[in-house]
DNA sequence: CGAATTTGACCGGC
DNA sequence: GCCGGTCAAATTCG
């Protein structure tokens, strides 16, 4: 990373704040930690709800009227909270570490004086905390529950209230590993006591999740223009900088993904870093152009792999995502691709939803399906159609979803202005740099035996208003689950060289993938994991937003 | 014959 | 000059 020509500069927000680098990074890491305290409450509230525990176990739940949750369910969402948890470490690891590198960079404790943003709670002081995944994964295995910090309404209790968590400072201290707050026996251990072997799915009920509560912060971010920021962490254009186009709205902006230039392996990146970036996202100049400018500057790009599947119309060759109104207007050779990407928009009057679909080389059968922009049309008129779209769902743990459910969602409701892209971006931008750092702390290298495997950071606002909020808020999540499946994905090929282990990556999904196998997989498991969490959310339940609250009905 | 698709030129970013 | 997205004429399909 560039050190020495960064000059911290007052910026200009849409939101009216005026910002510095540090202060936006000061920002992320208090989001983090507010994510991470989220987490925390989430995780709670799957030990509470976990079979079999004392003093939440079933007769109680049953006694308050509540139904128990899939055990399977509860299963995988607590390796994937672990997972996402150590993301976030990850990420607050590594942008410490930049910070630290970055003499330039006023420490968060130095920028107190910040217009428009809220205390952080690592502006006055910063403390050395126990990790939060030690405080609780250790007391998982060796403690009853009702030593547990959280209430059985799923809240933290005072001392671990949210907030309470901060970020390390100092390289050295900065990463808190799994390996340090409990091995793998321990986890093991952890997760039979919370999901008994053999048990099956159990009725339904709605699980209230809280809210991450991060909209405005995201927004902010997202809006932000950071011109003093290295080209690594600018999230626009050459190194140093400033961004071109002063409008750039949020989900219009360009990123330079980490490493993309110093990894030749990082041909996905450099292809979302492309589609992002190309003009084709963009309005040309023109009358036209300009009044649909607004509409196309707030597309945003979310990307999703599909599989062809028997059923699906074998004339036109791509998989069927249950919108019938895409006419297909392009066709392009694509450089280090062996085949060609097609290009679709919706047939729909005054509707400038667009997609992308090209066949992934490892498998022409798994369609990379780009969506661009959000439908305008009606959404009557999109109702009638169904969507299916997701990856290789039929080898998912079958138990997770009935048989006789009609596991077909709604029609994507494309990502609107504003959405998550950047917020996916931003998380996969943190990731990335904390998986592919050569210069990790010594505590982050004790993690290396039991990587992470993925990253749900953006997730948990609620930004949808119309009448497709429900549906639409899925298919919101859906399509961040795209992007942490991308990212998976291009971690994997960032992080190992090893074309071989991929592909017994993608082989290992096929067959579906034994979640404690996962240490031993490293990266690979990331695909893996992201597309479990997909099929678990596609096709095991639904969730809705109310009231920035997630509903899952299991 | 109209709709859908294909194809190559064109354009702008890099 | 390369690249990828778009346009629109040409072609194919039903």
């Amino acid at each position: 990373m560039e050190k020495g020509n960064i000059r911290p500069e007052i910026l200009r927000t849409r939101a009216g704040g005026q910002w510095t680098s540090a202060q936006c990074i000061q920002k992320v890491e208090e989001m983090i930690s507010r994510a991470i305290c989220q987490q925390e409450d989430l995780w709670g509230m799957l030990l509470i709800h976990s079979p079999g525990n004392v003093p939440f176990d079933d007769s109680i739940r049953e006694a308050n009227g509540e139904e128990s949750i899939s055990p399977l369910l509860l299963k995988a969402l607590k390796v994937k909270l672990e997972n996402s948890m150590d993301w976030c470490h990850l990420a607050l690891c590594r942008l410490k570490e930049i910070i630290s590198h970055s003499s330039s960079f006023p420490s968060p404790a130095d920028s107190s004086e910040i217009t428009g943003l809220s205390p952080s709670p690592s502006s006055s002081t910063r403390l050395k905390v126990p990790s939060p995944l030690s405080a609780l994964r250790v007391p998982l295995s060796k403690e009853p529950l009702s030593s547990y910090p959280f209430t059985n309404t799923g809240r933290l209790q005072n001392e671990w209230s949210p907030g309470s968590f901060l970020f390390f400072n100092e390289a050295s201290q900065s990463m808190p590993s799994r390996a340090q707050t409990c091995d793998g026996e321990q986890l093991q251990e952890s997760a039979s006591l919370i999901v008994p072997d053999g048990e099956q799915q159990q009725g339904h009920r709605f699980l209230r999740l809280p809210s991450l509560g991060l909209d405005s912060d995201w927004n902010m971010l997202a809006e932000a223009q950071v011109s003093d920021l290295p080209a690594s962490l600018s999230p626009r254009g050459a190194p140093g900088a400033a961004p071109t186009e002063a409008h750039q709205s949020s989900s219009s902006c360009q990123f330079n993904l980490p490493d993309a230039s110093d990894n030749g392996a990082d041909n996905e990146d450099q292809s979302l870093v492309t589609k992002l970036n190309s003009r084709g996202l963009r309005p040309r100049c023109g009358p036209k152009r300009d009044r649909e400018e607004n509409d196309e500057k707030n597309a945003t790009v979310s990307v999703v792999f599909q599989e062809l599947k028997p059923g699906d119309d074998t004339k036109k060759g791509i998989p069927d995502d249950g919108h019938r109104g895409w006419k297909k207007y392009g066709n392009k050779t694509i450089q280090n691709s062996n085949f060609c990407r097609g290009y679709y928009k919706c047939s729909m009057k005054d509707c400038r939803a667009k997609k992308m679909v090209q066949p992934t080389d490892k498998n022409p059968t798994i369609f990379e399906v780009t969506y661009v922009g959000s439908h305008t049309c009606s959404s009557t008129s999109r109702r009638r159609h169904r969507s299916r779209a997701t990856s290789k769902t039929t080898t998912a743990p079958t138990n997770l979803s009935p048989p006789d459910q009609d596991t077909r969602r709604p029609a994507p409701p494309l990502p609107g202005a504003g959405d998550i892209l950047v917020q996916t971006k931003i998380a996969r931008l943190l990731k990335n740099q904390a998986t592919c750092s050569t210069s990790m702390t010594e505590a982050a290298e004790t993690t290396t035996s039991t990587q992470p495997k993925s990253n749900d950071l953006g997730s948990a606002e609620n930004r949808t208003t119309c009448e497709d909020q429900l549906e639409g808020k899925s298919w919101h999540e859906n399509h961040e689950l795209s992007d942490v499946i991308n990212d998976s994905k291009e971690v994997a090929e960032d992080c190992s060289a090893d074309q071989e282990n991929f592909d017994q990556t993608e082989n290992l999904y096929l067959d579906q993938i034994s979640s404690r196998d996962e240490e031993e997989l490293g990266f690979h498991s990331f695909q893996s994991d992201s597309l479990l969490w997909q099929e678990i959310l596609s096709s095991s339940h639904r969730e809705g937003w109310n009231d920035h609250e997630l509903q899952v009905e299991i």
